[in-house]
RNA sequence: GCCGAGGUGGCGGAACUGGCAGACGCACGGGACUUAAAAUCCCGAGACUCGCAAGGGUCGUGAGGGUUCGAUUCCCUCCCUCGGCACCA
């Protein structure tokens, strides 16, 4: 017998559903909405097995959704902007816009003879004027808003991308696109102030909870990375008791105050500059904030024995006992983080502890916990106060919020909650991106483009230098501009967005992606949102499902859209690797489908990546199995002709000598049972296959095809509804042969007869002395004294009953038996 | 170092809330069909072991211990793999 044919099959439907644009989604429809979403692609040029996976994995939820009666949107676009393109330019000597238009042409064939059912008249594109307008849009309206802002700081230089780069972007100090070590800059750049939204990122995620993965919410927990303290401040004197100063220090323990017995304070801390000139050593000062600066985040860090220098000739005095302690400047202290300077209590810090031994300081214990040794290492866990004055005998667990309150009395410090979320630094130093609308005045300074002027379009008489400076300076028409405000002669910023910026509200821009006035129309934003299920990489898990809640927060609060989060639901699926690895065009390892696809259809590509494992977990990539895969699908193709021919109504009620018919309906709906909650609830395709892969099984060994009764024919067509979602060309192919004329894939999803779930009788496992010995047949409602009489009493467990006395008996209904004997 | 996930046949992977470990598939072996092969259909299969056979027995979910009538599942100790953070005060 032929296999089937499915070229002809998968073009043939694949024209239909184009032609009829059968996955349109209708905000004017009456029923209820499902917006499901995959991150969108990069347009590298071609599709690999992982975007496989991705899109088939959302294709399953959306089509599944829409035989559940939902009014389904599923959107594609393309993540067009970003350095690929740029260095394709560089290096081919071709425009980053060809270059990526014909690599979105390409890849949007390549997902159209995947059979996706996407409504691709949302289709976008981030590197679309249309598109980046609105980024530029966001950017004046935050900037107005305050969250946009501009200042010198040390920054991440990625010496290859030849350019700065976002803290979510570096990896151990290695650039997350190319893993060249990052250097550190002191530059003038353009940050968004994510941190306005730090705890609402971290307490909405209450909401996510039980719907997104647990370990992305805990990397972006650690991400955002919240403590709570207290800042104390301390005075800065000089040798002789003149006050100098104050040096305000944030502590996670104010508790352990009364052992700080010095003070460090980050080298680029302004307090040196301020006591500059008391100090005695200040040129040794200098020589040593310059080294730490010329060092890379990696040399700072892969080294831990910790340096540093005290600042002769001043000191600090602790606000609690009044002790004058010695200052320091070291770079273990963070300038990012808190104030940037600490009170060091090397009793209670181990880095602090290190720190005093180098330097021979006090190490005064005043947390005292009995079993530790502070002359050994510093002994951070909880325990009672000591040498701590008034406090003396608290509970250091107490102690944090008595000694912060007692501060707060004295005006010496206050509550205070520090994030290791950092800015979002978004300017980038590279072309091929979304310019920012800037412009720099001699006499008024920074000014805003004015909103009319929208969108300031990419210039394209640039020279692509590589040398680290924006290419968009190299345009002389792009540059001359005059002050929107005095009209002199001044110049445009030449920095572009990062493009973390285009997918932080793509999602919304396909509730109405064609919209030429606005971002988005609210109406229309607001009844699709939130995405009910969105699928993606969790290398994105600090990154980009970041940056959209925090965009999505912004745009809530300019009025634009009404829900809190994005994305309701997450699944992240796991990676499709080779030999352990990421596929990566530059490690020359990719895998594409295009073969697979040729030689037998999409249908079996999409089945296979979907059964070979769950969703979640990572893929290392084999072909074994695509036969086994193509075989089920003939598998199914074949059962046509054993299932074809006049079918009579399958019987009602089924009666008890119809034990083939019963055993069928009883697998049927079983199976419709279990693969819905495997879709729907556990989100586990690959057993959702498996479980329709037994039900065919079953359908060959079933011996009553093609004369009385119904029961195979409908058993098959429930097989082709639950596997239409998966393999949706071959299914909708059946289904019209068998005579149907409105399509399986806008069919309804069957439901289970609640009648067949059960059964009368159950085959009843016997444990004895907890080892399996054998199976009663049991009614289903039988007592546990009819249970216990039918197991005693069976011929073949009686030998291990006799002579024996039987001293527990267990029964789990209609699990199991367990019978204890001595 | 801290936090998290995981370790199940030759392989990918199943197993609801503590209740028959290994579903489903791959690879493999056997049979049917065929002149033959491919394809297809059927059957077998965790390891060790007793038995001519039917059918038994023991062990078995990284290692060791514990709780329990019963543990892949819960607890403790340890080993290994992967992921995140990394001097965050």
């Amino acid at each position: 017998m032929a296999d089937y044919t499915f070229r002809e099959i998968e073009h043939k439907w694949q024209g239909i559903w184009d032609t009829n644009k059968s996955f349109a989604a209708d905000a004017s429809s009456a029923k209820k909405k499902y917006y499901c979403l995959v991150m969108f692609p990069y347009p590298s040029g071609n599709l690999h097995m992982g975007h496989v996976r991705n899109y088939s994995i959302g294709d399953v939820f959306a089509r599944f959704h829409r035989m559940r009666g939902y009014e389904v949107i599923h959107p594609i676009g393309w993540d067009s902007f970003g350095l690929p393109a740029e260095n394709a330019a560089i290096k081919n000597n071709i425009h980053p816009e060809v270059w990526t238009k014909e690599n979105i042409h390409h890849m949007g064939l390549q997902l159209r003879a995947l059979g996706i059912s996407y409504d691709w008249d949302r289709e976008l594109a981030t590197c679309d004027p249309q598109y980046y307008r609105w980024n530029q849009w966001f950017f004046l309206k935050m900037w107005e808003k305050g969250l946009v802002f501009r200042k010198k700081a040390k920054v991440n230089w990625c010496p290859s991308c030849q350019t700065v780069l976002a803290n979510e972007q570096v990896n151990q100090g290695l650039c997350w696109r190319c893993d060249s070590a990052v250097l550190d800059r002191e530059l003038v750049q353009w940050f968004i102030k994510i941190t306005a939204y730090a705890e609402e990122l971290l307490s909405g995620h209450e909401k996510l909870q039980g719907q997104w993965p647990e370990q992305v919410l805990l990397m972006q927990k650690n991400w955002i990375g919240k403590s709570v303290g207290a800042e104390v401040d301390f005075s800065m004197v000089s040798a002789d008791g003149v006050v100098l100063s104050t040096v305000r220090v944030f502590t996670t323990r104010p508790d352990t105050l009364f052992g700080a017995t010095f003070m460090v304070v980050a080298p680029e801390h302004d307090i040196i500059a301020a006591v500059n000139d008391t100090i005695t050593n200040s040129s040794a000062v200098a020589t040593y904030a310059e080294q730490s600066k010329r060092k890379t985040t990696i040399e700072r860090t892969a080294n831990k024995e910790k340096t540093g220098l005290q600042l002769r000739g001043v000191f600090a005095i602790n606000p609690v006992n009044g002790n004058r302690i010695p200052v320091f400047t070291a770079d273990y202290v963070l300038t990012g983080y808190g104030t940037g300077a600490i009170m060091a209590v090397p009793a209670h810090d181990q880095r602090d502890w290190e720190f005093a031994k180098k330097y021979s300081l006090p190490i005064v214990e005043v947390i005292h916990s009995s079993g530790n040794d502070i002359s050994r290492q510093a002994y951070e866990g909880e325990g009672v106060m000591v040498n701590s004055g008034q406090f003396d005998g608290t509970p250091s667990e107490n102690g944090v919020s008595v000694v912060t309150a007692w501060l707060e009395s004295k005006q010496l410090g206050k509550k205070a909650v520090n994030y290791r979320l950092k800015e979002w630094l978004v300017s980038r130093q590279r072309y091929w991106g979304t310019p920012i609308p800037m412009i720099h005045c001699p006499v008024c300074g920074v000014v805003p483009v004015t909103e009319k002027d929208l969108p300031i379009i990419l210039p394209k008489d640039v020279q692509f230098t590589g040398a680290g400076q924006s290419p968009l300076a190299t345009s002389e028409a792009f540059n001359a501009v005059n002050c929107p405000q005095c009209g002199i002669s001044a110049r445009r910023e030449t920095d572009t967005m990062d493009t973390f910026v285009d997918s932080s509200w793509y999602y919304a821009r396909y509730c109405d992606a064609k919209n030429a006035s606005r971002p988005f129309d609210s109406a229309a934003a607001n009844h699709w949102l939130a995405v009910d299920q969105y699928v993606g990489g969790i290398e994105h898990a600090c990154m980009h499902l970041i940056y959209a809640r925090f965009w999505h927060k912004c745009m809530r609060d300019l009025g634009l859209v009404t829900t809190d989060e994005p994305f309701s639901r997450l699944l992240t699926q796991g990676m499709v690797t080779l030999g352990g690895s990421a596929m990566s065009k530059s490690k020359g390892n990719v895998v594409a489908p295009d073969a697979i696809i040729e030689q037998y259809g999409a249908d079996t590509a999409r089945l296979f990546i979907l059964f070979a494992a769950p969703p979640q977990k990572q893929l290392d990539w084999s072909d074994d199995g695509v036969e086994g895969a193509w075989r089920f699908l003939n598998r199914v193709w074949r059962l046509r002709e054993l299932v074809q021919g006049p079918f009579a109504p399958a019987k009602e009620p089924l009666v008890a000598h119809d034990a083939p018919i019963l055993s069928l309906r009883k697998r049927m709906n079983r199976t419709i049972a279990v693969v819905t909650s495997d879709i729907m609830r556990e989100q586990q395709l690959n057993t959702a296959i498996s479980r329709i892969m037994e039900l065919v099984n079953e359908l060959y060994a079933y011996p009553c095809h093609g004369h009385d009764n119904g029961v195979s024919r409908e058993a098959y067509e429930t097989v082709l509804k639950l596997l239409s979602p998966f393999v949706p060309h071959v299914t909708e192919e059946i289904w019209s042969a068998l005579g149907h004329r409105e399509h399986l894939g806008m069919s309804a999803w069957p439901v289970a007869d609640e009648k067949y779930l059960h059964d009368d009788t159950i085959e009843l496992p016997v444990q004895v002395n907890g080892k399996l010995r054998g199976k009663v047949s049991i009614s289903a409602d039988a007592s546990a004294d009819a249970v216990r009489d039918i197991a005693v009493n069976d011929e073949k467990l009686k030998i291990y009953f006799s002579g024996k006395k039987i001293v527990k008996f267990i029964y789990v209904p209609g699990k199991i038996v367990t019978i204890v004997v001595q």
